[in-house]
DNA sequence: TTCAGCCAAATTGTTGACAATTTTGTGCAC
DNA sequence: GTGCACAAAATTGTCAACAATTTGGCTGAA
């Protein structure tokens, strides 16, 4: 189910990968959390072999930072990765989008609504774990769409990296993009308007981003130097 | 020494994935040339488990295609594929370019001057590996001045990616672009102008793409069926 | 008290042997 | 001679023990 996965197949190593996600997503596992190899080993049944492939796939997207005789542990995103990521993203998506446009099926435009209305659903309900899942799988469902393999492998990635940021850097006030601004990047494809179609998208990832902490202002205390410099010396340095 | 390196120490299985992309650019390794564990484990000097860490990275980096109990071999893309990596590294290197245009400094235009001159000087000796290799380097290059830390990850992987896809499909006409398309790229950089500069980086790539046996028409005879139903046939499937 | 040096525990990295799978080769029936 | 079944070889996948490295605490001298 995960949209994650890496191989297509039942593969143990994909699993481990997703678990792992979604417990970074769901914020059980925060960033900067250590990763023991024989801790998780244990939790998912199977040898340190498996764990440590994973570890290393998910190196690569950005998810855990792995450092030589240290560990894993996940990732911490600075504010300039952040922007990075979002901004990449962004690139990869305008070109998506437009390139949708001017090859859409009904077809997959009935898919693309009968996924709104799951997360439509799942946004009702509040399936929070679902609204999460449903909400990166509509980026990745656009993605395949235009096949474009290698614009949708990078995308994925970058949509880990990004779920990774949204989970670090996210505020109370937006929890995660409601359905409403999918459906209308989906009208702006229905009307084959690649102009704005891209102005949807960008709009919508500029929204996702600007409704995290990423201002100098008001950082997260993630930080160990922030965190315990304290307010006083914060003028200072600003 | 060469830019591939996935890691930046002296890591072993980094070395492993740099020597054998060399092979592969340099064409000493043919696309779909099995890659057996115990052979390339023996030729290193090192044991199965690296290898196998470098396979799995090299199949990252689509290098190598890697199916389960069945080994790994160099990756066989496809046209539509390279096609793809072709046009996901245009949308790249313009957003590279563009904002180099803007941050660039005196000190960087030197350095890029400076490469510029080794890859002459590495053409007119005739040293084709370091042509190869400095010809990548400039536009990895680039892209580190960018400062664009996943743009910069992300071209690295599609320059392999082409860099296979040129062995692959390249004509006795044109070995490598020569460094006066680059001159003419860093003339731009140099003049700070953005939509000079892109259009420059547009024509490179796309005579880089031209070069190549990317047509329906002449297709190289990789493929096990083309090479043996030999020409007679070909006449009556195409 | 403080800090260098050192030892012990915990953790990661590596290896070689073993298991599972695929491929290749052989023989038998038809 | 052809096709199928079965066995043997070659190759990949997995594992658990062992080696190397780091971390934290301890001791003792300045």
């Amino acid at each position: 189910m995960p949209w994650l996965t890496h191989t297509a197949k039942n593969d143990v190593v994909a699993q481990i990968c997703d678990r792992i996600w979604l417990a970074v997503v769901q914020r059980t596992l925060r960033p900067g959390a250590r990763l023991k190899e024989e801790e998780l080993a244990e939790i998912f049944g199977v040898t340190r072999a498996r764990v440590r492939q994973a570890l290393v796939l998910l190196e690569q997207d950005g998810l855990v930072s792995l450092v030589p005789n240290r560990g894993a542990c996940i990732a911490e995103p600075s504010v300039e990765e952040a922007q990075d990521a979002f901004s990449a993203r962004l690139l990869i998506e305008q070109r998506l989008v437009a390139r949708l446009c001017a090859r859409v099926t009904d077809a997959q435009l009935d898919q693309l609504r009968d996924h709104i209305a799951r997360e439509r659903s799942a946004h009702e309900m509040g399936d929070s774990e679902a609204v999460i899942r449903l909400s990166g799988e509509f980026h990745m469902l656009i993605a395949r769409m235009t096949e474009a393999e290698l614009l949708f492998k990078i995308l994925r990635t970058l949509t880990i990296r990004t779920s990774l940021i949204t989970a670090m850097y996210q505020t109370q006030a937006t929890q995660t993009c409601g359905p409403d601004e999918h459906a209308r990047i989906l009208a702006a494809i229905a009307a084959r308007d690649e102009a704005r179609a891209c102005a949807e998208m960008t709009h919508h990832l500029n929204h996702l981003e600007s409704a995290l902490r990423l201002s100098e202002s008001d950082r997260p205390v993630s930080e160990l130097r922030e965190a315990l410099l304290g307010a006083g010396q914060r003028a200072k340095t600003g």
